[in-house]
DNA sequence: CACAGATATATCGTAATCAATATATATCGC
DNA sequence: GCGATATATATTGATTACGATATATCTGTG
């Protein structure tokens, strides 16, 4: 009805650098530009240092539930996991009551390095949130769920 | 000082998967789970779709400009660059006045393309922002570009 | 209890990523 | 204008990611 050229489909977005997602991407990428130099040290990423803390917070896990959590394809959880084990920093156990789930479970020097790694992520997050206020904080926590439900299709995670 | 495990150093921070930056991976990972199948017809995925649209509204763009516009390492950037001009979506040049400089650009195909990803990533964008306040949404945009700077150390980009 | 389908994880092949280094060109100091 | 340093991109080698498929186990049906 407007005098816009995309006629009535939703509202006239903006261009893509301007775009929320692309916003996502680059402080996700800046995020990684400073994590992986300091997770190298443990022979790990960005990626593989989060599911060291999340094992770290949520204990003993089901592989799928990592692919869940990480929202990653499940081979590649599948390779994270082996490469953490081959590291010496989880354990793999096939479930008693059925074979076909495998549970992972941090090792001692795992837990370390989870830690380590813990800290050092809470340092940058520091520097990504500082400054922000809290309530903003929480809100837009709060937004990103909802994000995440609506591309999910009808639940989150 | 006061009782907490962490002492004086910050507020003692959530556990990762409620932290934002984890929040921001996971609506990143989904959106790549939604887009790579989407942009695959094109031989391309999230990433490069992203470099297409954003040539599309830049036009021509030196190689190390699309670096900082995507956060993403520089060898990285020059492979996608040949990846792209393999496809016949984009062609390369050198600058006259300074023969170091690469600078690409879109061909007729490449435009396209282009034009097809925009408008699949506009859907996409459409899914994970209706239902939101635009208000709020603005708030969003400009809460990342200041964790862009604070994480980029002086200016953003 | 056999068998078809479902579920959970592993493997495979190709391609992309990253960090480090190389190459080429430009700029500055003298 | 010459050499040293800086800048811009390309290449290299090893690792990792992804999608597709395979393997193994379980569950339901008759």
């Amino acid at each position: 009805m407007a005098d816009g050229k995309d006629g009535d489909k939703a509202l006239a977005f903006p261009p893509v650098y301007e775009r929320l997602s692309f916003r996502i991407h680059k402080v996700n990428a800046q995020l990684a530009r400073l994590c992986n130099p300091l997770f190298r040290q443990y022979g790990l990423d960005l990626i593989s240092s989060r599911i060291l803390v999340l094992m770290l917070e949520l204990g003993p896990i089901r592989a799928g539930a990592l692919v869940e959590h990480m929202v990653l394809p499940q081979s590649t959880i599948s390779h994270q996991i082996q490469r953490l084990e081959k590291l010496g920093y989880l354990s793999r156990d096939r479930r008693d009551s059925d074979q076909r789930v495998v549970t992972v479970a941090l090792t001692p020097t795992g837990r370390l390095v989870a830690e380590a790694c813990e800290k050092l992520s809470m340092d940058v997050y520091a520097m990504m949130v500082s400054e922000m206020d809290p309530a903003i904080l929480a809100l837009i926590t709060t937004e990103f769920d909802k994000m995440l439900s609506r591309l999910s299709g009808t639940d989150n995670i």
